[in-house]
DNA sequence: TTAATCGTTATAGTTAACTCTAGGTCAAGT
DNA sequence: ACTTGACCTAGAGTTAACTATAACGATTAA
């Protein structure tokens, strides 16, 4: 089976060796095999693993939590629950961030189209006279 | 006109009072009018200006970014420009976050229908033998 | 008049998530 | 043999964004 060090992984996942042993040491990669000397052997599903806690981290999960549910993981079927009820809410906060993240959205666009307005007359002031210019044109 | 003083607009805003006065220190709000005494009076487009402070926080933006931009406000037509290249900057920065998101999305709903299955069989084996039990339903 | 409440500043403390340094081991190449 | 480079740990330092405290002033209700 094909195996990895820490800074393939790093590399491959784009993070450094720094945050894996920080992650490690948080209890984030309880799955990591060691050589006798001490140094981190990476397989396959290590990396799954990993990539599996930088989606949790993405939906603004924390360290902390997400050590819980490796922890979970460990304990096998009793805590099947625990892991559905945990993924779950996660949908619903990514559902509640994708909502947050349109309405950004709409705010950043109607701020693009009123300094392309200003920036093409040169000047902010005609957003101060919008009514009076609309009232020129009619 | 109507004005609020810093706890009102706290509690309207959803942030607290060190928050506001934590913004003021860092420069993002520069506008905001002092009674005599040095209190802090705010009016209807201070709000609005702290809205778009929210806005560009929830993109991701650092404070010391966001003052840059209140810098510029303050500097008139002459930098028109600059803030235009910001919002298209910060919406293609949003743009990203959707995409990463709905990615991330993605990945969370796969592991909720993991676990509804493993929690409907009583196992997480039931995913280890998903080739043989695909063939003896067949 | 005095106690509470709200405001102020300056400054210190907190938290999360890294990020780095020092000092060490070990295997490979010259 | 010795240098180079990748690995290790323990622990210190950094950064952003708050969050809290102390000590004070002004306003208001009893």
């Amino acid at each position: 089976m094909k195996t990895y060090s820490i800074s393939e992984v790093a590399k491959e996942l784009n993070l450094t060796t720094y945050t894996l042993r920080y992650y490690d040491k948080e209890g984030l990669l309880p799955f990591v095999e060691r050589k006798a000397n001490g140094t981190r052997i990476f397989n396959q599903s290590d990396i799954e693993a990993l990539k599996i806690v930088e989606c949790l981290k993405s939906t603004g999960m924390p360290i902390k939590e997400i050590k819980h549910f490796i922890d979970w993981c460990g304990e096998g079927d009793s805590t099947l629950q625990k892991r559905y009820d945990m993924f779950m809410e996660r949908k619903a906060c990514v559902e509640a961030q994708l909502e947050e993240l349109k309405k950004t959205m709409e705010v950043i666009e109607h701020k693009c189209s009123y300094y392309k307005t200003a920036l093409d007359a040169g000047t902010e002031d005609i957003h101060k006279n919008v009514h009076i210019a609309a009232s020129l044109t009619k």
